[in-house]
DNA sequence: TGAAGTGATACCCTCTTGA
DNA sequence: TCAAGAGGGTATCACTTCA
């Protein structure tokens, strides 16, 4: 129905005919926070494909007010208290899960649920930790590889750049093509110090 | 093949040293799954930052068995039996909802916090029932758009239709310039922030 | 004490499933 | 057909560490 005006065709103007307040149902109040999402207006399709972030009033009633609906249960990491503790616990991972994580993580860049969930009960984590440990980790490789790609983003050697974060960041090992043979070397350039210790 | 081969670096030997199995703890089998994820080696760095589709097996197992640990509560709709029913429960939205849904989603094509808590109120749903709803409304849109675009995606068109599709999903009401001054196309709220810096 | 690191949360998106 | 489910992404937040 109503759908006629998003289309854009050029039928009657439906959109006129409305008999039930669309703003009282929205609540709609033109101030504050619904400017906030009109501020990139992009024009290519693939960014506008992109979640835009409409966060509440500057995410700050999000994060200790909301304790919205739909939060995760958190397996592990205890609390889990009947409805009272809205402090968001940050659990510690140990060395030994830390490390075996990161060699995980070295060997492969995703997981499949039954890897996922072999790693999680090896190392007496829930899987949805390891889930959001590897995106976590995922994420600050990207950022790693895109601060040295910037450290030397010039002329020619940008281009390559990002070949090499596109390749650190394939969901399996990487092969590096060479005329005759084929290496698989995953980690060396992306993972200097990955094993040293532990961060 | 733990780690060793994948480092394949000419530095010292910490690789070597490992004394756990990483396949172990990933019951890493080359054989069957793992080689699906190698389909597509893609070159560029956007097509590489995508999902990798990894189902486990085929997206068999993972629907029917898993039932994983962080399934969301599902506020309403029902249900929420101790923990016997694997079925999967799809409710049917009564004419009324399903009307004010669209008249919604008609106005906004993305809801904030409180639009959506005020409309899943309004229409006795939950809150993830109705932002599921939007995402599944916004590819139902986009599906359509680019099927109409497929339609007649020839010559100089093309770029066109990609236009279209962006700006009618846009996330909000989205704006028509002409040479010297802008028409908020579908309502005539906010918008005040548009060009305000910030982001 | 401020910056960096990181677990966790809340959205968004895509594809898939099953009633 | 379409609400859900699962998994991946980004952006933030809160809390720790550390220089």
């Amino acid at each position: 129905m109503a759908r006629s005006t998003s289309k854009g065709n050029g039928g009657a103007g439906r959109s006129a005919s409305f008999n039930f307040s669309i703003d009282s149902i929205l609540n709609l109040r033109p101030s504050e926070e619904d400017c906030r999402q009109n501020a990139d207006q992009k024009d290519t399709l693939d960014e506008v494909w992109d979640a835009p972030r409409r966060r509440e009033g500057g995410s700050r009633e999000t994060a200790l007010i909301k304790t919205s609906s739909d939060a995760r249960p958190a397996t592990s990491s205890g609390a889990s208290s009947p409805a009272a503790s809205k402090k968001k616990t940050r659990t510690i991972f140990s060395k030994r899960q830390i490390f075996q994580l990161e060699a995980a993580f070295d060997a492969k860049r995703y997981l499949s649920s039954s890897e996922r969930a072999g790693l999680a009960g090896a190392l007496q984590l829930s899987e949805t930790q390891v889930k959001i440990w590897f995106q976590n980790r995922r994420n600050k490789l990207k950022r790693q590889l895109l601060a040295d790609e910037d450290g030397r983003a010039v002329n020619g050697v940008y281009e390559d750049g990002r070949r090499l974060l596109g390749r650190c960041l394939l969901p399996v090992a990487f092969p590096v093509f060479y005329p005759d043979n084929i290496y698989f070397s995953n980690t060396d350039k992306c993972f200097g110090g990955l094993f040293d210790a532990d961060r």
